[in-house]
DNA sequence: CCCATCTTGAACCAATCAGTTCAAGATGGG
DNA sequence: CCCATCTTGAACTGATTGGTTCAAGATGGG
């Protein structure tokens, strides 16, 4: 196949960004890539970029699909703080849950191999944990909570959602995944009152 | 040197111990090892085993040390479960300050790397997650907590460990992770009533 | 029908990987 | 003093790494 029509470089990506998030950056070769999207090591080279580029490209792809569900989830927040919280990590239980997704995440396998990625990928996954901070914030924040409690808070659920990365690679079940956002959701429906 | 006196293993297995914590097992080469170790290649091979061998004892190393001091931590469960779950937590926190130490955990790094490591490796992984959570369990039901709620903590307090270990190495203060703790605390504080 | 365009497989490169072997040298006990 | 014991550096193997090039082939537009 040649001529004018080309593969799908969405799909390609897609699988180049499981791969990534499956086995991270350090134990995926190109031979690997290769596999995942049945393109050529040529092909890959020549038009998704060299393996830094590649997974930078996956980075930015998996942080914009899920930022925009983390988004919606929190788009509630002024009305239904708790509702909203809780929506957010059903975007992460969900996608747990998905069989035809890896378990973890890819930031935080990233994030945890920062003392030995590219300075460009580090500073990238560092500004997503970041962002995932200030969009709890302000959606906290949104929910008639005050500073210091929106500000802690957003730094606990980022920080638990993140933990459900590491214990759903440590085999923990669903329901113990569950159990361990509940806490937090307790947490915060107790200091934002009776409502909601 | 030679004749009848040897190395220090110990000091070579921390050595060993701090590298793998570092960069993973996947970002760490043989030549890595020896340079951290100051042994020889053949040095490592003959009296600390191969790659995967050490990686064991390491894990084993690192389980053992710090499962000692979880455990010291949560001795006072019974009399006072609050304080002997700010200290599990201390303990965390004071290796993530200490300059000395690599930021991140062995065990979230082992398990996060879990679907490209041997069989035997991740088990073992899995395993110390595992143990933590009885650690936590046990502690909390001698600090009188209901069989349920001690459950949902443990995996709670568990999680919120691991995720310390993420935290730390998308450079998140001290303070702050002090604060998405506290968070967890204050929580548990209420379930055990105003004792304590 | 034919040519421009694109994809593909294969090969190549230098570097690194884990693993292993071994002779040379240094040391200490007897 | 000398020999058994241990460490060391170096070298080697075969495999794999990321990166790159290129000729051959397939395709579609004109």
């Amino acid at each position: 196949m040649a001529g004018r029509k080309q593969f799908d470089i969405a799909t390609a990506l897609d699988a180049a960004m499981t791969q990534f998030w499956r086995a991270g950056y350090a134990d995926t070769s190109l031979d690997d890539l290769s596999r995942a999207t049945g393109l050529n090591r040529s092909s890959i080279y020549s038009s998704l970029g060299d393996k830094d580029t590649l997974f930078l490209r996956c980075l930015e792809r998996y942080t914009a699909r899920y930022g925009d569900k983390y988004d919606a989830a929190l788009s509630c927040a002024a009305d239904r703080p708790l509702a909203a919280a809780r929506a957010f990590f059903d975007v992460t239980l969900e996608r747990i849950a998905d069989p035809e997704l890896p378990d973890g995440c890819l930031v935080a396998q990233t994030v945890m191999a920062t003392p030995v990625l590219s300075a460009s990928v580090a500073a990238r996954a560092r500004e997503a944990i970041g962002l995932q901070h200030t969009r709890l914030r302000t959606a906290l924040k949104a929910g008639r909570l005050h500073d210091e409690a929106a500000e802690s808070f957003a730094a606990h659920l980022a920080a638990v959602n993140q933990s459900l990365a590491v214990m759903s690679r440590a085999g923990t079940s669903t329901e113990q995944l569950r159990a361990i956002v509940d806490v937090t959701l307790d947490a915060l429906a107790r200091v934002l009152g009776p409502s909601d």
